[in-house]
DNA sequence: TATTGTTATACTCTATAACTATA
DNA sequence: TATAGTTATAGAGTATAACAATA
């Protein structure tokens, strides 16, 4: 059940019941489920999952240890070696000796992963104009700040 | 890294760097994920999760057989069936015959479940205006109606 | 033929514990 | 002693396939 297209193709009709409507973090959860599932079906071309092109987003801002990395991402160490490794295959990663603290890697954007980037974000803005499409930019701006007070 | 308690009691701060606000889903995700935490982890005392919450929630409306409660929640009928498992072992809910379809089970709320439902609500009402507590009550209901329309 | 509930099974995501090599 | 990365492992949560009983 983890998107509205089921196998023959039918539309599942994810609502909201009205019980449930009262309790704000129920509708919370489910907006972000649905967005990023919707997300993740709409990317799924670029096998890239949404923590995957997380990672790629703040390593265009510097390289950055697996521990930055996990600590900016909310994922744990043990969690981020799994992520770096299927980055690193794809090649829009590598791994260089940190230079000051050799326990360290520096994970890189390659030149490949900056391509990849580029295209990702365009799948990924494309995909948020339709998902936030019943939203004024007005209203997409509100949301994003009272979201933002909540964390 | 599943909250902001680490084990020695230091407190893990959880932002959101800049890079990723411009992201709306990844703003969206990560509030979801905090509300969440933080509802569990308050409600771990009861021994219900969200899920088991939500589910008591829908059945005060009247009995559902597990697939209607699966429709409501957003949950497959090979998981429901664990769920209502669960609810049934606390003694919060039975499964009795549907008296129309005797393929299906009507899931009831019992009388100790009408109990575990109004202690849960009150904790849940005191989780919620806490998590919530950066926003004024206006606030809170024009996050729930934006929230509402992305569904 | 389709649907309800069920089981077995597998896959994803994540965390804990223990290890190594450094600091 | 503490930290970065790693592995093994185990626990959630969820989905697919197949089945029995019933519609």
């Amino acid at each position: 059940m983890t998107d509205e297209l089921k196998e023959d193709g039918y539309e599942e009709k994810r609502i909201v019941p009205e019980p449930l409507m009262r309790w704000t973090g129920a509708i919370l959860g489910r907006a972000s489920q649905k967005v990023r599932d919707s997300f993740e079906n709409r990317m799924s071309g670029s096998c890239l999952k949404s923590r995957h092109y997380g990672a790629l987003i703040l390593l265009e801002d510097g390289a950055k240890t697996q521990i930055e990395l996990g600590r900016l991402l909310w994922i744990d160490r043990t969690t981020m070696v799994a992520l770096v490794d299927e980055l690193e295959k794809s090649g829009d990663v590598k791994r260089e000796r940190h230079p000051e603290d050799r326990r360290a890697y520096l994970i890189q954007l390659t030149e490949q992963g900056q391509v990849t980037l580029a295209r990702a974000r365009q799948i990924a803005d494309e995909v948020e104009d339709e998902i936030f499409s019943a939203l004024s930019d007005q209203e997409r701006e509100q949301l994003r700040e009272l979201l933002g007070r909540l964390i």
